[in-house]
DNA sequence: TATGAATGAGGGTTCATTCAT
DNA sequence: GATGAATGAACCCTCATTCAT
């Protein structure tokens, strides 16, 4: 990126506005939102304090626009997710999951979740966002394949409500330990492991085939 | 004025510094860390704003201290688990799994937790603590359990360390979506529900007795 | 008001909100409100910026105390015009604009109607205070007054309403003029002359005894 | 899209500066100078900020200019006020008077003074423009008219450069009490009525032809 | 021990002004 | 001439921390 001598106002970039929002997910993640001055977001896309409120009006709409921003895709992925195979079952749900193992890949698809996680009881606005535009989507479509699964007799009778937080907690939760406490098991982040264990769990059970107890 | 009907002997008490923790994770947990003043603690803990800083030498020692605080009684049924139920499997980790729950149904040893997820990031030390005085004593001694269930023949062939994701992400998920996005079942949290799916789930799989893929 | 040296912290002036009133309508009549900054009136009443804020919640809200710390002497005098003589002449009027010229000697009274009509169209707000608390008084006791001399004989038969400004006109311009464009008359203010010039004018107008055009 | 139903050829016009300078004035009337942005006054110009710079040096020249540009005909009316009605009484009187009034009625017109009452204390060039091409003009004019006026016989033995003062106060009274309190006798400012009682007063006094006190 | 007035270092935001295009 | 993106200096306000009492 060889800019010559360092070209004061750089011109007409439609860019403008994801490379502040990117600048900002970066700053955010690093110090939590709170912590990050505008100051901090505008030198990290390389701009002055108020070049900043150009584009977005506040702080705020800063965060706000980057759970946005995020959020749309996530919100095809669910739609997507509920229009797949209907009824099947471990195939649907090995394919719903792959999908969302491979967000974990993409730091920055991962990066805002945790920040909503993260920021949501200061800043409700993203939390609702964030619910409405995608939590309120993927929810009751997976619960509603499970339903239908059951319906079908392709498992067994379990309520699909509750059975929605078993399919992707551990996963949430084995990317939670990581990235808050920094609890990794030798050798990365092993997801094919974690899938692979996850899966026999969830549809096989702890118990042996020949119950012993 | 100075109120009569207050205890007579103002209690000088050792008590203090806790009440001035109550304070704080109380106020915490309404704002958010950041968005709480020195000042509003104090006033929840009927002090003066100077006086908080008589037993606490800075906000982040407040945070500090109240994560290790509640840390302690963690440890302990960490170790606890460690050591009963040996081998069993089930029931060990079913006893297991009503403790954790226990904690869920007390919104205070629940909110440190929960701070500790939001702030970790930027105050690494906390993070520290959760994970050197909770997380790297239970989770060890879940997956060890695990592990010699399975030499033992109780569970199937699975990773343990993996296992151990399966384990406590439904119940932290379930947590979450509440706590963090309002997202509670018609009816409360459901607790119950949500933990006899969950073992159902753990132990059974969600393939039906005869496969039929 | 040999302080020491310097003692940092002064303790407990239950004057301070006056002293920092009397710093702020002083820096305001100097450079106007908006070009006023909240540091220069703190450093005008020896005090931090931030301190400012213990005794008032916001810039505006000094402002509007200021106006309102005015505003209550003048109403009683308000009144005071309005019960005593109650359908004289002369004597009333002369009463009362030697009430009102007593206050150009002040510089303190007289600066905050001044302040009034500069920042009235910025902020609304003081404007009506001085309308609510003083004109809103002061006029109809004026036009009453008139009113009822009129009636009784004493004054000709003039619109009492109108009349008040020709009351009060001369005597605000005289001030404008001086405090605003720097017309001052050789010799400085010269109230007197001006009083007796008015006087003469109010009550027996230009025209000659007998008229001569 | 350069909208087509624009004028052909864009008046590239001397008269740019003219059309800023009005749409400077309507907005420092709307809101004050010190709350008007040069982004406000541009757009109302119909142009961009930038282009502002191109006619006035900064934000104060626009307020500096816009007072020379009331300031000439206004010049022109008091020379012309000098010259007229030489020693004639009332009807000089009233026809200057008149053309006060007339000011009065026009919004633009009495924008000026009005803005350079409030901003006078803090841009000191308006005020002394406003003092040198207005004032000092004006009032000797008036001043040295009643004098001729005096002398002549045609009125009482006043002290000129006061009486002034009661010439105009109460016009300049009644605006202020309008304008800036909202003051406004039922019925709109009803000049007329002001202007009536204002003559009678001012020729003829208040007092009965037979004095009865 | 306790108070709370006071400090002072920012933080978010605004806006006059500049300048590459 | 004209634009509008960009700058940067303030400004208002907040709040963790200090310290005289």
């Amino acid at each position: 990126m060889p800019d010559s001598p360092e070209p004061k106002f750089r011109r007409r970039s439609d860019a403008r506005p994801d490379e502040i929002l990117d600048a900002a997910l970066s700053e955010f993640l690093k110090n939590g939102y709170a912590r990050t001055t505008m100051d901090k977001v505008a030198r990290a896309a390389n701009l002055s304090k108020g070049a900043v409120y150009l584009y977005f009006p506040s702080k705020e709409a800063l965060l706000e626009s980057l759970v946005r921003r995020a959020v749309s895709p996530m919100a095809a992925r669910a739609v997507e997710a509920l229009q797949t195979g209907a009824d099947h079952p471990r195939e649907t749900l090995e394919q719903i999951l792959r999908n969302v193992v491979g967000i974990l890949g993409d730091e920055k698809t991962l990066a805002v979740p945790m920040l909503v996680i993260r920021e949501a009881p200061s800043v409700p606005q993203i939390a609702q966002i964030y619910r409405d535009e995608v939590l309120s989507q993927m929810i009751p479509a997976l619960s509603g394949m499970l339903d239908r699964a059951r319906r079908a007799g392709h498992i067994r009778d379990v309520d699909p409500e509750m059975a929605v937080r078993s399919i992707v907690g551990p996963i949430l939760t084995h990317v939670l330990l990581a990235k808050v406490f920094g609890i990794v098991p030798d050798g990365g982040l092993q997801i094919d492991r974690l899938v692979e264990t996850h899966f026999t769990i969830l549809f096989d059970g702890l118990a042996p085939r020949e119950p012993l107890t």
